[in-house]
DNA sequence: TATATTTACTTAATCGTTTACGTAAAACCA
DNA sequence: TGGTTTTACGTAAACGATTAAGTAAATATA
């Protein structure tokens, strides 16, 4: 079974497609009669615009691609819940495309994007990438790019974030406030927006409260889970062992938690632990896990607001394009002091 | 700046677009002297084919469409991350839906998919679908259709899903032999396949143990979070307050041990619990859960490769259509007998 | 009534690739 | 050498929707 195009519509109807095409997209000079026909009869055939037509002649595909490091991450899913959401209520489609942490991959991806698939591109850098050439020339094309989360400072024609920094220094301080002395900061990756802001949140809390700030500070994580686990593992078994673990990212929350597990460390009674993530789940870890979470869905939502309102060409200001969204600290058990 | 076009290619190297084109594609009657000269040109100014040129003229959008109910689930964002590596790998592209467990939605979404936009698509359906109406008009159309995990029994170009009524008869014995002797089943949807052929292992382990199924072994429960916690709060009051609880989704294990942290009841003291999920963090809560966790990385991946074969038009025998992989019953604390 | 304007449509070009078909030149064959 | 085949390219027509430009008929205006 083919499916019906304009131009069967057009034949049934005994119009061109020309006015076919004009009745369904409600041109002013087809007779209010005329639309009704078509518009029933395109309703009863069930007809679909096809798309690779629309887009070729009109140069625009409403699908909007959302590049991401990983899925398997409670921040990624939810905001491309929120970017779905958006696209879903404007008619947009959305693309989903994995670097799985590469900046290879990544390029190549956007790279593709370049001729005409996408009216747009959101993205959230992977951990390794510094340049924005590839970036560059999508803009340059006309193909506007808005940043969320992982973000390249001052590019693209967005950038949608949270206050990293702050929210890093509360988290801190309330370590601090737990009489924690030693704090190690599980840092994801050294090129990172975020994560350098993370970090120096955490720094100027020590700073503030009259700590050194030394390499010891800093456990140097990688992308691959048994390694970080084993890293922690060691960290653990320092002369100077912590008292207390911030995990830059969610992935490393399980690394942490099973290291503590297996040198017998209670958390949070001989260490307290606690993470930037978005888990669903944190309430009900062992012990429940504090975190600083992330306005992960509106942040999708957002960005994809503002990636449309580009896409439209409407005016967009300073303030719009550059949003910096509040996380929350949630403080649970595994940095409360035990009594 | 606009992005290099076939057009501009041809001129550049005084050649035809058809010559051009050939040789991209490789072409037996191309010179091999000018497909290199052509390669090599395109590649350094980085010529993209434009998608909807293509796709216009040759019928196939390199595209599949993943329709599931919701992306912040630790089973569909690994089934995409599966579905994915097989898209990428193959240079196909992967338009994400979310039905948000609606079947209006899933319909519009599936209708709009009728006219070319995806060469195919992979679907989970809403725990409300029963018709299909609307994906027998995509296959008839000529778009495979293959599902994975929440199918519709003999439809479709394929199936994908676990050892349901297995793996849930074998977690239920597991419960029996630790001395269980009313165990709750929260159902998630009556018509989901999933959701009955887990129900039915479930049953068949309490007949062959002798116990009886009765209303009060089964929890209906719904998409809302707090409708569902309340209806366990509810569950953990009644005078045969159960002794374990199987949840047949992920989604209800948040609900179940907040009820129970709620009713100071000690998980797994005072009644096990166990689910069907893929959360990462299963062995890291309050306490470790026991899980039936389903392959879904490979469910993703395998019915990618289903599709992209279908979709090259290689002949498929029954076996390849109707995969059932094995899910795992993970044991940990919240189901063991407490010392 | 003659002319201008408006209404409601149609014609045909266009978007960028692909491909069936056409064709000159080169290579081959007898 | 004359003819056939092969090689390597070009011409032009698709794909399906959109839209500028054109047109006949209806209506308005002078």
């Amino acid at each position: 079974m083919a499916t019906i195009g304009m131009k069967e519509l057009a034949k049934k109807l005994k119009l061109s497609t020309a006015t076919v095409s004009k009745a369904l997209r409600d041109s002013y000079d087809i007779s209010e009669k005329t639309k009704q026909r078509v518009l029933k009869l395109a309703h009863e055939l069930n007809y679909v615009p096809n798309a690779h037509a629309s887009g070729l002649r009109g140069k625009k595909s409403k699908t909007i691609a959302v590049v991401i490091p990983e899925v398997a991450d409670s921040y990624f899913a939810q905001a491309i819940n929120g970017v779905e959401t958006v696209a879903q209520k404007e008619g947009f489609h959305v693309l989903v495309y994995l670097t799985h942490e590469q900046v290879e991959k990544e390029n190549l991806i956007l790279q593709e994007l370049l001729n005409g698939r996408v009216d747009g591109v959101l993205i959230s850098v992977t951990s390794q990438s510094k340049d924005v050439t590839t970036i560059d020339k999508l803009i340059s094309t006309g193909i506007p790019v808005v940043f969320f989360d992982r973000v390249f400072e001052g590019q693209g024609n967005g950038q949608i974030t949270t206050d990293d920094f702050d929210a890093s220094y509360k988290l801190t301080v309330h370590l601090i406030e737990q009489a924690c002395k030693h704090i190690v900061f599980l840092l994801f990756s050294e090129s990172l927006n975020i994560s350098t802001q993370r970090m120096n949140g955490y720094k100027r809390a020590l700073h503030e409260y009259g700590f050194n700030f030394t390499e010891n500070n800093l456990l140097i994580c990688t992308n691959q889970d048994q390694e970080n686990k084993e890293s922690i593992y060691k960290l653990l078994a320092r002369k100077d062992r912590p008292d207390a673990i911030i995990a830059s990212v969610e992935k490393l929350i399980m690394p942490t938690y099973l290291a503590c597990m297996e040198r017998n460390l209670v958390i949070p009674g001989n260490i307290r632990v606690a993470a930037f993530s978005n888990l669903v789940q944190a309430e009900i870890l062992n012990p429940a896990i504090t975190t600083i979470t992330q306005p992960a869905f509106e942040m999708g939502k957002t960005a994809a607001d503002l990636l449309l309102k580009a896409l439209k060409g409407k005016p967009i200001d300073q303030e719009e394009s550059n949003v910096v969204l509040p996380s929350v600290l949630e403080i649970r058990n595994s940095t409360k002091t035990p009594f």
